[in-house]
DNA sequence: GCCTTCTATATCATATTTGATATATTAATA
DNA sequence: TATTAATATATCAAATATGATATAGAAGGC
């Protein structure tokens, strides 16, 4: 794994304190955390183009900090608040598929 | 919303009791449970030609009952863990994109 | 019939995710 | 600079999802 990627992916607190930490990642659970960021970056693309995170929010019943912290690719923010949330900026399942698709 | 799709998606018990509450899911609730589903069928496939639920479980740290929880399309299942499912059997961000893209 | 393997269902304590709230920070603009 | 709008951060109680366990069905071979 390149250091640009371990870059990205350490730089929210992704799960690691440590190099090493890091470095225990399944496959998998790399494959997940790319695929959260994916949506959680095209995420913040749709809605920066339509409206503000506290329009987003109450479109979908949710919150401005919850809407934040999808945004930021915080990890306490699941898969699927980041699809509910790109489902109400208007994204379709070929748009949602489409992001995830290209992760990698 | 057609007789066939709305069986579809009453048939697990998806938060329906009555016709009227299902036609309360909004649009993009109904895409939620329809991408659930998809993920579940699709991951359902997968799993069988490759090993057993016990197998599976183990490999992703979960259980097989929850295996048996996300193949049927319980309710509690998240997205999260169908993904994580369906990247422990092998399946690639393409494979799960396009799932998700086919929904429709 | 019995035995074995696989899958489904039920229960539950624990862990994670949630929206809400308060508040801090940032950005823009008058 | 002061004011305002937008976004970020912190905390927390409630809701939801979790793996574990026990056990029941189902399907097949013997």
């Amino acid at each position: 794994m390149d250091q640009a990627k371990r870059e990205r992916l350490v730089a929210k607190g992704w799960k690691v304190g440590s190099v090493s930490d890091f470095l225990d990642l399944t496959a998998e659970e790399s494959i997940l955390v790319e695929i959260k960021l994916a949506l959680s970056q095209n995420l913040k693309e749709r809605r920066q183009k339509l409206m503000t995170q506290t329009e987003l929010a109450s479109k979908m019943s949710s919150s401005q900090p919850r809407i934040a912290k999808a945004e930021n690719g915080d990890t306490s923010v699941s898969i699927e608040l980041l699809i509910r949330a790109m489902l109400a900026t208007g994204a379709t399942p070929q748009d949602i598929g489409q992001v995830i698709a290209g992760v990698r």
